[in-house]
DNA sequence: TTTAATTCGGATAAACTTGTCTGATTTAAA
DNA sequence: TTTAAATCAGACAAGTTTATCCGAATTAAA
């Protein structure tokens, strides 16, 4: 459903969080390895999510990124959205263009109960509720 | 959520079901000007799928796709996972290979939740269901 | 048997996503 | 002021999906 891309952002953020109640600055190499990413990649997306004012980043020796007090407030669907675009949570479940409430698909009004279900579900989950988080609570964030 | 190849296929197959009542085949031409996608990337596809047993086709002048009275029991399921694989019915929401029942992600049970009745919802969507409609309740295929 | 219209198959191309290389720029500590 | 470690930026490369080209094979009708 998601992109890679969106799934490495996602997990990467979700690592910032849960550090940035320890120190000020997570750096990208500590971010790719626990999520287990390509460092250069990972690189490519938080520059574009720092420029959204999704995060901060500060250059330089002893650099990093880092989630300030208002970031903890976006929700995963921000950040879907901001990199997937809302084809997720949006549009038809057969893809075509026509089907609408009033002009619907055989499958429109299912789906989209379906679809407001997920929209509501990373909705409501906030990077807020991965900090602070006692070690062992910490999600694991690699894949493999 | 779906690939562009899976809806050309969905779109396709329920094209050809609505058909399916009047004459014996259907051919590329029409069924590619009517869900309004490249004919001969459809071809491949149909072709894929009928490699599967998911619809018969007859070569030759005259010749084109049909379904018989048990590919009216294909539901759209079947074909998505045919196509797409079972990624958007199953897998973690944040893309996280250890998350499981046991062993869960903060949005695992819900998003659970949501997955299933997307599967649900294609899989009872049969074929079957676009035959022999009316000309007037035929869904239109296109795109734009 | 010839012909015309169709699917089939393999190669190729275009577009998009994912990943890498390299060097410039920035910054805090020594 | 120098240095080392970090982000930033643009070009490039690899991989995957989507789309096209072209000719071979097939088939029913004329």
């Amino acid at each position: 459903m998601l992109t890679k891309t969106c799934e490495y952002a996602l997990r990467a953020m979700i690592y910032i969080a849960q550090q940035s109640g320890n120190r000020t600055v997570v750096n990208i190499k500590e971010i790719s390895e626990n999520i287990n990413s390509p460092q250069l990649f990972i690189t490519k997306i938080l520059n574009g999510l720092s420029k959204k004012g999704f995060l901060h980043s500060s250059k330089g020796r002893y650099g990093g990124y880092a989630l300030s007090e208002e970031h903890a407030k976006i929700s995963l669907a921000d950040i879907v959205t901001a990199i997937d675009g809302d084809k997720m949570f949006s549009g038809c479940g057969l893809g075509l263009a026509f089907c609408s409430e009033t002009n619907p698909c055989p499958i429109h009004h299912e789906y989209k109960d379906a679809r407001d279900r997920l929209k509501d579900i990373y909705g409501k989950t906030t990077l807020d509720q991965f900090r602070n988080q006692d070690q062992g609570e910490k999600l694991l964030l690699r894949r493999q």
